[in-house]
DNA sequence: TCTCCGAATCTAGCAACGCTAGGAACGAGT
DNA sequence: ACTCGTTCCTAGCGTTGCTAGATTCGGAGA
């Protein structure tokens, strides 16, 4: 209840907003009740971040399933990847941006983060070649981490989203 | 003198470190002098970032020129790249992570981030071919920035890093 | 039925944050 | 000598994450 709060209140008006009061507030609760249940602030957050993962895991994996063939497969995957970054913006920020301390490269990060890497690396997986799937699907990643993250920072004009998204594929799924 | 002592505190203790009451008792004076010559916080963090794009563009141009060939070139400018993320990380999170309220993609940025900008165009320009320039520089330099944000936010392991590097290069550069 | 204990919750407060209002000190110009 | 504008500081506001201590309440044992 606490995360589903959270998050709401994230997505609605940002991380920023979130404050342990607000938070009280909205689950009728006081404040020092989030914190017999989390260890602070971070630790609310990370669990909003693993729902999110979650959810993120859903939209690849109905993105690449329902594509014909393997070259739409990886486009409809970064599509998706870009539509999550662009509608759930807070979401996204907890899960790849902040300062949460989740284990992430590791056997003991949370199921659904590897079901979402999982899901990029299907996607790339035809287009491996020789080289190392779990690397290739890494510098994928970052490749669509950096391009959202450029553009919601205000960075890269987003007009040009989805052109720029066509010259990664091309040298990605040539 | 401000954006000094804000960058070495940054530099040695990260921009959570730096609170006003700290820079202002770093520069010897009170923190109301800090409003008289900055809006805010926000104005003097975005005047380090200012100084750290001047670096990069310094850092990148070196690396490019002293490259014998184009191949050489842009993997020593994406080495210099990653090298100083690395090694100025909290110049690198005001610049190009946190939201400081600076125009990016527009006339109207700084000098010094199109001067850094051009630099990685330079160096990616021999294999646009029929692509343009501009896109596929931004899209470069979105993967670059993936990689070395996902990379210090604990998301991608640090070893490997090198290897993905070279797998992105091997697709920018083929 | 009465008493006690532990769990759950609240009120109140701490130190630190960004930022600002109001006044004191000081040099330049008349 | 007097005024004025600049520069600076003291003090304080509202907010933050987090915590200590008191209080309430339900179930178990005598």
């Amino acid at each position: 209840m606490i995360i589903a709060a959270a998050r709401e209140l994230a997505e609605a008006e940002g991380w920023e907003a979130v404050t342990t009061r607000r938070l009280a507030e909205r689950i009728e609760y006081s404040q020092p009740v989030l914190y017999s249940h989390f260890k602070g602030k971070d630790a609310i957050m990370a669990a909003v971040a693993v729902e999110g993962c979650a959810d993120l895991a859903a939209d690849l994996r109905a993105a690449r399933t329902s594509a014909p063939d393997a070259s739409r497969a990886i486009a409809e995957v970064s599509r998706a990847y870009s539509a999550f970054a662009d509608q759930h913006p807070a979401l996204y920020d907890v899960m790849f941006n902040q300062a949460v301390d989740l284990p992430f490269a590791t056997p003991g990060a949370p199921a659904a983060l590897h079901a979402a890497f999982n899901e990029l690396a299907e996607a790339v997986r035809p287009y491996a070649g020789d080289d190392d799937l779990g690397l290739l699907t890494e510098t994928f990643w970052a490749a669509l981490h950096g391009l959202v993250t450029l553009m919601r920072g205000g960075r890269l004009p987003r007009e040009a989203h989805d052109r720029r998204l066509a010259l990664l594929l091309a040298r990605f799924s040539q």
